[in-house]
DNA sequence: CTGTATCCTGAACGATACTG
DNA sequence: CAGTATCGTTCAGGATACAG
């Protein structure tokens, strides 16, 4: 558990991997579906979730540069987990 | 999900709450059982837990003070959800 | 026994500017 | 387009002492 709550670990990395659940995202896409998110925490998140093997960043040659950031099968097994987190939320809210 | 992060948020929250699952506790009790937790942060964890709505603060009259703490039923949902990240850490570990 | 108060430190966050 | 560098702020966490 402590291994998940270390990669969960932030404010925003759930909302990260959420976006990711629904396909692969650009940097600017990602951006742009959380405008909260400083450029600076965004890497910072997309850095860490790399380290836990839960996103794959894709870089393909030429210019401009363009990245797509994937889950990985590790990522997508996620799903269920945020999923058991949203139900509790939306099952008993305050 | 954000009102689950909200409670489940620090990161000793969710040791707090597996110690929980297993029985009622007492103060002393949470504190052996979790010796890393400092008072404060235990103290602030129960609040935070109480205020949730996830544990149930029973004091007992008399000397000397006896308190038991217990989950609530909206507490003991936590547990599959608990389970789930518990699933995906061993699942896949570095 | 069951906590709260105080103080301190380090990490996360947020904004802005800048680079490949 | 896709980031990193830097800097200031904010907040959770840890130690210690003290209170009901």
């Amino acid at each position: 558990m402590e291994i998940t709550l270390a990669a969960l670990q932030g404010r925003w990395t759930t909302l990260v991997v959420r976006e990711l659940l629904r396909g692969d995202r650009s940097y600017s896409e990602l951006r742009a579906a959380l405008p909260a998110l400083s450029d600076k925490v965004l890497s910072d998140r997309l850095a860490q979730l790399g380290e836990a093997g839960v996103v794959h960043r894709d870089r393909r040659p030429g210019w401009p540069p363009r990245v797509r950031y994937t889950l990985t099968a590790r990522g997508r097994r996620l799903g269920p987990v945020l999923q058991a987190l949203w139900d509790w939320g939306a099952d008993a809210p305050d």
